[in-house]
DNA sequence: TGCCACACGTTATAGCATAACGCAATTGAT
DNA sequence: ATCAATTGCGTTATGCTATAACGTGTGGCA
């Protein structure tokens, strides 16, 4: 549960990437988001890793470890207890559409406290925790 | 949710994979799967995916997404509520150590509901969840 | 017998991610 | 101002993960 980064300046290179993943319908693999900027002068995959590694750090980004893909970060500020910018709530949770690739970023105290019970009964001390469910969204079920 | 396949048949190929994650002490990847098994006749990684492929569907194996690599089911047989092989009660977590690589795989049954109970609230329909949680077990946080 | 489903083997290719080098710009003491 | 440390950047090369596409063989079954 680290603290986020707030409104950090961004470089060029993370503007740029941001940016592409912001205006992204779904989430993005990092090559796609290179070849969307070899117009802005991007010839290597590290260029977009780089940006990718920093906007995750501030929390502006999250990577989905089921799809090897990237989404902006969904949350309005002061949504709700984590307050401004980023996800001083706790663990951050995804539904991924398998079908129109719609993600729905969500986070759910219970579940949060649940783990961490889990954890501390077993003397487990997360430093990261990955929810993704893989499914159908409302629309594409019906 | 769906019904993991009880005692199958298992190839070949499939008993040599499932041989070597089980006696792995953590999770390994498919080329590392691939390595082991060269003495046996194994060239190419299609061989081995192809068997965890099988193996996954059985539920003998599970995926780690934040790791791309596999290991072999923890679960005892009857162990609680899902009876025989297998994971019929729902949802599996694995908590993964950093430092030892260790796995611990454990479902929740309250975090099971919870994400369900949210999956009803927004009309989504669950195939697969992936529950990972990174950190230091009890013995390497000491 | 003919057909089908499935496992298997092989080669090639696609997709994801990082190592290692050198350079330029920035920062922050001294 | 100057030096050192840090950070970002660009490039090339490489490594790791996964699948496509083809053909073969085998066992069950109408
Ligand atoms: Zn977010
Ligand atoms: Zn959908
Ligand atoms: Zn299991
Ligand atoms: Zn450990």
């Amino acid at each position: 549960m680290n603290a986020p980064i707030v409104n950090p300046a961004l470089t060029k290179n993370q503007t740029l990437v941001f940016d592409v993943l912001e205006k992204s319908e779904g989430p993005m693999s990092a090559y796609t988001i290179l070849d969307k900027l070899r117009d802005h002068g991007f010839r290597a995959p590290l260029q977009v890793y780089r940006a990718l590694d920093k906007l995750t750090e501030f929390g502006m980004v999250h990577r989905l470890e089921s799809l090897n893909a990237f989404v902006a970060c969904a949350h309005r500020e002061h949504e709700c207890c984590g307050g401004a910018h980023g996800h001083g709530h706790g663990t951050v949770a995804f539904a991924i559409c398998e079908s129109c690739n719609q993600v729905l970023e969500f986070h759910d105290h219970k579940v949060d406290h649940n783990l961490g019970d889990w954890a501390k009964s077993k003397g487990f001390k997360p430093s990261k925790t990955t929810i993704e469910i893989r499914g159908l969204c409302e629309k594409c079920a019906a």
